[in-house]
DNA sequence: GCCGAAAAAGAACGGTCGTGCTATAACTGG
DNA sequence: CCAGTTATAGCACGACCGTTCTTTTTCGGC
């Protein structure tokens, strides 16, 4: 890896990290030139324009999410745990970041009234996500864990809502009990989707 | 009321839907008096700073929010009618919002991470929302329409993720399917909250 | 260790930010 | 309708924004 290269990935981690804190577009490129002890212009030699930068911001997050919370999943049992295993490797993900937790939650509510290619591509990942999420609850209805009449969406929507919970109590609320609560609230619909409808 | 409470509240009306749009930090004060017809200094006399202003924006939202939410709730009947007329409300509330959604669920992942007396606002609105919906559980519990065992905590922590996975859906991903999953979501928590434990 | 290439710095650009101060315009009670 | 207050505009401030261009420093192959 060239010294450029080398920049340009400790550009983008301190990046992601001052992103997640007061937004994609809050961050400025002066305060990220501070932050990695270069110039202003000696860190935008490395991005086309704040936008591009945006843009690489949540395709390396994207990458450290899939090494994260994806891979653990895919080496673990499919079905019911596997879905278990996603769900805990996300909590964890938005713990672990040091700050201002998953940024992928934080820039959407901040992008979801800013058309453009940064949110069109938040669009996707989060698209990305939930039809991952829906396709093992999918496969755990195929294995009879889950019941034959469970609607693998809904079940995306209803588990993504508890990550969207647990920040919004961990973070914002600083509720010590954040991650009990959320776990109860995933074992319940783990619970609700095993048995016959009603 | 004189004219100056007249434009200080179009203004505060304006500034919300800016807020909601673009984030009580995103808004600028030339953005906000270019949209009211005001020059700059003309906007800036009613306020003594733009902190003071988002604190104003909340304290605005808030009313509004008691009056389309939170009174039509307390009209209905105690107990489990009262917890869907509160969520029906909500989403209502949500959809109505010209732009941008609520301005709560923009503003908790805006602030989650940037201390003082605006996050310290929106925390107290948003913890008066969760005892309001906890209060009300309690009472269906009290009541004997939910099972003796429930945590009206819990059951407020899921109501409330619920309204966070609609805005998700509906702003961001633009799923036409948002209010569906969201109120098939709400008829899960309510039926399981009325089965005995498991 | 030189030399071309790559990387970073410096300086400057027009623009907008939040915020004061001062002057003018618009209201309103007598 | 006038006086006094209140509301709004104008203008300026230093700071920082995103971006570009030019110059200097640093790197890596020979």
């Amino acid at each position: 890896m060239s010294k450029g290269d080398e920049t340009r990935e400790a550009i983008l981690t301190q990046a992601t990290a001052v992103a997640a804190k007061v937004g994609l577009t809050g961050m400025t490129i002066g305060q990220l030139a501070s932050h990695t002890g270069l110039s202003k212009s000696g860190l935008y030699a490395h991005f086309a324009s704040k936008e591009a930068l945006q843009i690489e911001i949540l395709r390396h997050t994207r990458e450290r999410f899939v090494d994260q919370v994806i891979r653990p999943a895919l080496r673990s049992p499919r079905g019911v745990t596997r879905l278990r295993v996603l769900f805990d490797a996300w909590l964890t993900w938005s713990e672990a970041a040091e700050d201002g937790g998953c940024l992928f939650v934080a820039a959407s509510s901040e992008l979801d009234d800013q058309p453009g290619p940064v949110r069109d591509a938040l669009v996707r990942d989060e698209l990305d996500w939930l039809e991952m999420i829906a396709t093992v609850a999918g496969t755990a209805v195929s294995e009879g864990e889950f019941r034959d009449d469970l609607d693998p969406e809904q079940f995306a929507y209803e588990m993504h809502a508890l990550t969207l919970a647990h920040q919004h109590a961990s973070r914002l609320l600083r509720d010590p009990k954040a991650t009990e609560r959320a776990h109860r609230a995933f074992d319940a619909i783990i619970t609700s989707a095993g048995q016959p409808s009603g």
